[in-house]
DNA sequence: GGAATAGTGTCTCTAAGACAGTATCTA
DNA sequence: TAGATACTGTCTTAGAGACACTATTCC
């Protein structure tokens, strides 16, 4: 029997990966995207990728967290794969895999003005090339989805929270206002937040509210509900 | 400025398509094994699966299809991206990326007994090469999770089915008894069955069911439900 | 008629939403 | 003290589960 090379000779794949980088802005949420450096496409807004390194990435996760501290300075608490794009037409220079991920980080976590920076408003996308502006509404839409059951939202906050916040920015990510009363019963019930003792969040001209912080269990798994929040 | 060439020289990722086929036997998922005919791992049942021909299919997505077309002989109707698989250490030729699908098919179609086909129940896996187990374990999770608030499970079905069949698929997916009056205000409420007029399935000692089709709408959508089917 | 399962009406119970009341801060 | 928002108690309402009753077949 001919000993068959291992690899077979098939036309080289590009194999990528880009990860979207959600956080939030004025209430809203904005991704991350920077100025290409590199043809093709240079100069336009796109989603921060890079190739993977055979040598250097244990896996495409590990990749994603290259990228995201090389080029945007961030280790983010929550970086998970959203799905994995291909094909012939995508990217000008031939067959590519792009394994995608997002991210979720408080605002203040982007430090600084980056050159390059330019945080989008999702629900205003620039022009962005390749398939970049589907996967961004695919990771949104994933990021809402999630975020019906899931503590998933609590990464967009920073250490510490109070529930009025929490509630604000569950509703500025699903896009809609929820029951104060359901939704109090939800996170207690989810069981992922504590409240620190005596720490109040004074200075407005009213009634302070209390301080919480996540449970050190749920500082990198999220806690899921039975039931959605149901708007 | 120099001209850099267009993809730099990288170490070559190694890049396939894997698909989990999932099917109902015995009232238990199982899952699609064949036998391995080349290295690594030749002789032992692993997902079906291929190298991505880049002349040959556009996307990923067309690759398992050919892929489940070539080695299974079967065009399923739902085909759809699971999570992608990479890494140094899960593929002995090299560092490796594996897009991986999941399909429904009902039983009758594997047709006949392929030669190196192996029905596997999900519940008893038996040893599987690369991280094959692993995905599986994702990909019955996966089915799990959506059969709980979607009509998922109509593609374990063939193109009839009466609603006592369809609820025992549910709680063969779901691993748990439904109760009927909920179940079947669910399907209704989804709205993606009609009753086929005048066709009942009789031949049992007991009253005949009435016998259902799925709407030409839901033949390769799925439909969602509001709140999932609670156990 | 008896056994068996299909299909339906209706009560109960759980949980989400509405609403209004009390608490506690700044100005 | 007025105004604002934090927090809570409780009623209403929607939907899931339990249960029982009727329907229709084969033997």
């Amino acid at each position: 029997m001919p000993h068959k090379p291992a690899v077979p000779e098939f036309p080289p794949v590009i194999c990528t990966v880009d990860v979207v980088l959600l956080t939030l802005k004025d209430q809203a949420l904005h991704v991350a995207l920077l100025k290409r450096k590199n043809e093709p496409f240079a100069g336009s807004s796109a989603l921060p990728g890079g190739y993977i390194h055979a040598q250097e990435d244990r896996t495409a996760w590990d990749a994603a967290a290259r990228v995201l501290q090389d080029k945007m300075g961030v280790t983010s608490p929550y970086l998970e794969q959203l799905a994995t794009y291909s094909g012939a037409e995508r990217d000008p220079r031939g067959w590519s895999v792009s394994i995608v991920y997002y991210a979720l980080v408080p605002l203040d976590l982007l430090t600084v003005g980056k050159e390059n920076l330019l945080l989008a408003p999702v629900s205003n996308l620039p022009k962005m090339p390749f398939d970049h502006k589907s996967i961004v509404d695919t990771a949104v839409a994933r990021v809402r989805s999630k975020s019906q059951y899931s503590s998933l939202p609590v990464y967009l906050c920073g250490e510490r929270m109070t529930l009025p916040q929490l509630q604000s920015v569950y509703e500025a990510v699903l896009g809609e206002p929820i029951n104060k009363v359901s939704f109090r019963r939800k996170i207690d019930e989810l069981g992922m937040l504590e409240p620190i003792e005596g720490e109040l969040q004074t200075g407005a001209a009213h009634r302070p509210a209390q301080v919480y912080r996540l449970r050190p269990t749920y500082r990198r798994a999220l806690s899921l509900m039975q039931r959605g929040i149901n708007s």
